[in-house]
RNA sequence: GUGGAUGUAGCUUAGCUGGUUAAAGCGCCAGAUUGUGGCUCUGGAGACCGAGGGUUCGAAUCCCUUCACCCACCCCA
């Protein structure tokens, strides 16, 4: 068999059974988000390109390069998100959330898109869970946000993720420790890889996490964020860590640690992988990008999870997902009368919330006893003319094979109730 | 954008140095059991061996090209 095409390089179908683990693992996001006073925000798969131009900082690789950006007919320049902050920012300005007071606790379920060349935990479509905080710059604010994250991976199971925590200062201390890494590593240009001698003029601190076994050990001398921090910032990084360290959530600090957008300020932090070798998430502060985009002057923070590497980790370490419930009742039928009822008799269990089926695919009834089988039915009730013509029928419980007759007329659902509440049920 | 690996039934794979009708397991369908699933047995359908070109009497196998997918780098979720 040849498909005419096949789904677009970096994108994937999410299949029935893996749909299912997906809407399993979103549902424990989603109520710990709950649980911590979060809303949800659906907002648009695509905005004008600038909101992200702005937003993101554009000099970024996300922004030069990554993003799906085209013209609309009528010639406006848009761009499918390459993430979910942004948007979030926007609609939050747009619609007024903020009149209702502070904090805006604000989360969403959404998928990115990015111009990449695919890998693993690396698609051009990939799904974020995000949660964003606005109006508080409060370090409480911070360590309570990654409580929740470290509180959500933790619910899941997930037991090798770990919390690397920096802060990377505002835009006053941060001027300095550019200006001190840009003279540390200058003076060291000769043994600096190619890529990072690039970086040394727009953005030196990405020179911290080359990986590059020669660049690291420069890098390990390099002047280091924290000693450059402005006292307000210091008091807030430290503050963060004590909230931590008191709710007994364990954090490694990582003075190199720097995100890609250009927003972040001040705390910063991933959700590493130790066995995946990439962070699940991440996020931080940026107290000056509500302004950027145009609002009032807001401090907030937030972080996202790939959802695609979160889902990635629990299948790496075989986390056991929930069974499928299955189906409850099977009606089997010989005959075209048979088939009819059993059709009625199916619909009238839907109505009643149990979930039922019968044979839509011409099986004989052998055939259709092995589909219940494999559907995993608890009952079977195998209709004939024998039975039509009774007006009763035999309920097989197919775990033991054991058989009671139940009325298939007016009293149907009531004995099939009576039998089924004894033996157990799946639905209802 | 750079580098590496892999493409054989729906899925997982065998097919060594080129030699008839390309093999197996799982899955699917059917029969054994003309009205009763799981277990077993038997049978069936399903592959122009990713595509194009070349070498050869002969190519899934060797060569070239291309496409797809995977992995790593870059970057990030």
């Amino acid at each position: 068999m040849e498909l005419i095409t096949k789904a677009p390089k970096g994108t994937v179908d999410l299949v029935p059974q893996t749909a299912r683990r997906w809407r399993w693992v979103e549902q424990a996001l989603i109520n710990e988000a709950e649980l911590n006073g979060f809303a949800e925000v659906r907002t648009p798969v695509f905005e004008h390109t600038e909101l992200f131009q702005r937003g993101m900082g554009d000099v970024t690789d996300v922004v030069e390069k990554q993003m799906y950006t085209f013209e609309d007919k009528g010639g406006r320049s848009v761009t499918l998100r390459p993430e979910g902050t942004a948007g979030a920012v926007r609609a939050m300005l747009e619609n007024g959330l903020y009149n209702n007071g502070y904090p805006v606790r604000l989360y969403y379920n959404i998928p990115c898109y990015r111009y990449e060349k695919p890998q693993k935990g690396r698609m051009r479509e990939f799904r974020t869970f995000g949660v964003e905080v606005f109006g508080t710059a409060e370090p409480i604010a911070d360590a309570q946000l990654i409580a929740m994250g470290m509180s959500a991976l933790q619910r899941l199971g997930l037991t090798d993720v770990g919390l690397q925590l920096n802060s990377i200062g505002c835009p006053t201390c941060r001027k300095e420790y550019h200006q001190a890494l840009q003279a540390y590593f200058s003076a060291r240009k000769e043994s600096l890889c190619p890529t990072c001698l690039s970086r040394l003029d727009r953005n030196p601190m990405r020179i911290l996490d080359c990986k590059s076994p020669v660049c690291q050990e420069i890098a390990a001398g390099a002047p280091k964020i924290t000693d450059y921090l402005c006292e307000d910032c210091q008091s807030h990084f430290a503050k963060v860590q004590e909230y931590l360290t008191a709710m007994d959530i364990p954090f490694t600090l990582d003075p190199g640690l720097v995100r890609g957008l250009d927003y972040y300020t001040r705390t910063v932090f991933e959700f590493p992988s130790q066995s995946l070798g990439f962070a699940l998430g991440g996020g931080g502060r940026y107290d000056e990008l509500v302004e950027e985009i145009g609002g009032p002057p807001t401090p907030a923070l937030g972080f996202g999870l790939g959802m695609d590497r979160l889902m990635l980790a629990l299948e790496a370490q075989k986390t056991e997902f929930p069974e499928e419930a299955g189906c409850e009742v099977f009606v089997a039928a010989m005959g075209e009368a048979a088939k009819v009822k059993a059709m009625s008799l199916v619909n009238t269990l839907h109505k009643c919330g149990l979930g039922a089926d019968c044979d839509v695919c011409g099986r004989g009834l052998k055939a259709q006893m092995k589909y219940a089988g494999k559907l995993g039915a608890q009952y079977c009730l195998v209709l004939g003319d024998d039975e039509l013509a009774a007006g009763k029928a035999r309920l097989k419980y197919m775990a033991d094979g054991t058989e009671k007759e139940i009325g298939i007329g007016e009293s149907f659902v009531e004995d099939y109730l009576a039998v089924s509440t004894e033996k157990g049920r799946l639905s209802l």
